[in-house]
DNA sequence: CGCAGGATTTGCT
DNA sequence: GCAAATCCTGCGG
């Protein structure tokens, strides 16, 4: 389960997502497991919001944070397992002017970084909850993984509960990935 | 029915 | 570097 969840998350990095004329190529992602992962909405079991992880996978599921930023996930686990992939930063290879246009005037490394801006440079909203990942809203192509030497893994950012947990992995020097901020001293970033 | 907190971002002290 | 913005979700009474 564990391993299947690492596994995916890992096969989304360099994969693309589209909506409109918008395309990002994902550089960053956490891994959220299902009922047994303190940190992940599903911990509770289903709820109004967080029922879509629990259905069948290869759909989108979007929630609003801290009341004004969207987040999107992929949901990846087999229905019934509701384990779900945060996508929190990529690279804008189709659309930038778009993108551009949605994010304001910051530099193009920053149109997608970070999970917010990630939907917004997308124009992702509450919108997609749900949404298949093979159109007709979103469209999502695995065809491009990266090479596991190519990827590192660190704690969860912004997660209070279970950060002890390497689930976070992100393309390895990948410019449209930060180096975070709020990690103490945590011993992260250790290429694999 | 009311309250506390959150998978964040941005701008200013 | 820190604190505000802003509202929905989940839990307790």
């Amino acid at each position: 389960m564990t391993d299947e969840i690492e596994t995916q998350a890992r096969h989304l990095l360099g994969a693309t997502l589209t909506r409109g004329d918008v395309t990002v190529r994902i550089t960053e992602v956490e891994a959220y497991g299902g009922t047994g992962d303190p940190a992940s909405h599903a911990f509770r079991g289903p709820t109004p919001r967080s029922e879509i992880m629990f259905g069948p996978p290869d759909v989108l599921y979007v929630y609003l944070s801290y009341g004004m930023h969207y987040c999107a996930n992929v949901v990846v686990g087999a229905d019934g397992d509701a384990s779900a992939v945060l996508l929190r930063a990529g690279e804008v290879v189709r659309g930038v002017e778009t993108a551009r246009d949605r994010r304001g005037g910051v530099p193009d490394v920053r149109l997608a970084r970070g999970p917010a801006n990630l939907t917004s440079a997308l124009g992702i909203t509450i919108e997609q909850n749900g949404a298949t990942l093979d159109g007709p809203q979103v469209v999502l192509h695995r065809d491009a993984p990266i090479p596991a030497e190519a990827v590192s893994a660190g704690p969860r950012v912004g997660v209070s509960r279970a950060a002890d947990v390497p689930w976070r992995f992100w393309v390895t020097d990948d410019p449209t990935v930060s180096a975070y901020r709020r990690s103490p001293r945590a011993g992260d970033a250790e290429p694999l």
